[in-house]
DNA sequence: TCTGGGGTCCTAGGACCC
DNA sequence: TCTGGGGTCCTAGGACCC
């Protein structure tokens, strides 16, 4: 049986701001999505205040004002760098890891058995916050699902001293403790199907775990007939140390204000094309499909509503920027109506496929392969070593009118030379 | 006034084929 | 008047995750 060990970092993104900014800690703190929409971390301090995960800010604004509560937007080149340096420590721990997420990791322990796992997780917990400052919780189990579980645990239960190994409890506890379980609390199961068990009569981790498993796959499909066999410890979900390469490509935001500009629109739609066509090169792939869409705001019924999205086919697969910013400009252009409140676009690359497995004659003849490299290379190396956007499309504008509100960014304290804290030792 | 962004997997149903 | 069975591929939509 494989032994899996997932390590969460608490409150990541509030973590990573109180490692640069150690005046935050004990200090009710909240870091909101962009454009400062809604509550996404939350500091513990702020989540007794009564602050909820993806809250509205606007709802809270009193509570803030009230309890001075410190706000930040979010960080992303800060988080991603932080996040590195946390599967850095952990790869120490086992040669076996899957990122799972910016701040969670799958470990396999398969390989220590012999080793007392409680002792290990808190090592790791140790070495990770040592070394990085960020505190993070250990689940250990024989599923995915289980190690989820067991690090859940960790975190609400004061006894385990943020490390879970559900193997050293015994089945009585362990069956106490599932049946404290909400449905809800376990991965895979969200707001949709939570009601539909306990109209079957499952109210828990428990009841779920020693239902027949052929009994859910008749009324839920595979899914959840997998989920009962995790549940019992029979692991189905395998690691996947690899990342497999992404099968499409979105880039998509809201604007800071609703606009109508059609111009603006496109200058967005331009921007989002050339994000993606680098995390398309990134990744090494090519599109040959290219998605469009634009919508009203979902939350002003006031306002008329108008949604609607579109594909623009290439002739050829490619990555090459120009090409994949025309095809957004004509999609979007399809789309646009005027009299309408815009409030958010994005763009898709679709059809995704591995560049090296492309026969050449598949590229586009008028435009040589090595040409377009050269220049899309030659693009990347500038604005990874010199900023973002030091080379852009010109179509992209200049003033952004539409690019997201961030109030209340901390400053790119890992990723920026300018930005580098200093230390004054008297 | 103000409500994120980026993904995956699964299923059902239609089109089409032999 | 009668009108199979099985398979694949594609797409849209639902549900979930962080």
């Amino acid at each position: 049986m494989p032994i899996f060990a997932l390590v969460d970092c608490n409150a990541f993104y509030v973590s990573c701001e109180r490692v640069f900014n150690p005046r935050l800690t004990g200090v009710p703190t909240v870091v909101l999505t962009n454009n400062d929409g809604c509550v996404i971390a939350r500091s513990d301090e702020a989540k007794a205040l009564g602050f909820k995960m993806a809250e509205p800010v606007f709802k809270v604004r009193e509570l803030i004002k009230k309890h001075n509560v410190q706000v930040y937007s979010s960080n992303y080149p800060l988080y991603a760098d932080m996040s590195q340096r946390a599967v850095a420590v952990l790869s120490q721990f086992t040669p076996q890891l899957e990122i799972y997420s910016i701040d969670e990791s799958f470990l396999s322990l398969d390989g220590f058995r012999h080793l007392d796992l409680t002792t290990y997780g808190h090592e790791i917990r140790n070495r990770v916050l040592q070394w990085t400052g960020l505190p993070v919780c250990v689940g250990i189990g024989t599923s995915k699902t289980l190690a989820k579980l067991a690090n859940k645990f960790a975190k609400k239960r004061k006894q385990f001293d943020g490390v879970c190994d559900l193997g050293a409890l015994s089945p009585a506890t362990l069956n106490t403790m599932l049946e404290d379980t909400a449905l809800g609390d376990i991965w895979g199961i969200g707001r949709q199907l939570a009601p539909r068990l306990e109209a079957l009569g499952i109210h828990n981790a428990r009841e779920l775990r020693d239902t027949p498993p052929k009994r859910m796959r008749e009324h839920f499909g595979v899914v959840l007939e997998r989920m009962v066999y995790e549940l019992r410890g029979i692991s189905c979900l395998a690691l996947e140390e690899v990342t497999p390469a992404r099968k499409e490509i979105v880039v998509s935001r809201s604007f800071g204000k609703a606009t109508t500009d059609k111009g603006g629109l496109l200058e967005a739609a331009t921007h989002y094309a050339s994000r993606a066509a680098e995390k398309l090169r990134r990744q090494h792939s090519v599109t040959q499909l290219v998605g469009v869409f634009l919508h009203t705001s979902l939350f002003n019924t006031r306002d008329p509503q108008y949604s609607a999205s579109t594909t623009v086919s290439l002739a050829h697969p490619t990555d090459d920027t120009r090409e994949i910013i025309t095809a957004a400009q004509r999609g979007l252009e399809s789309l646009y109506r005027s009299g309408y409140r815009y409030a958010k676009t994005g763009v898709m690359l679709l059809d995704l496929q591995d560049a090296a497995n492309l026969q050449t004659a598949f590229w586009n003849p008028s435009r040589p392969r090595t040409k377009t490299t050269n220049l899309m290379n030659t693009i990347d190396k500038i604005n990874t070593q010199m900023g973002r956007n030091t080379v852009a499309s010109g179509a992209a504008g200049r003033k952004q009118a539409w690019r997201m509100r961030r109030q209340w960014l901390s400053p790119a304290y890992t990723t920026r030379w300018s930005d580098i804290p200093v230390v004054n030792a008297t």
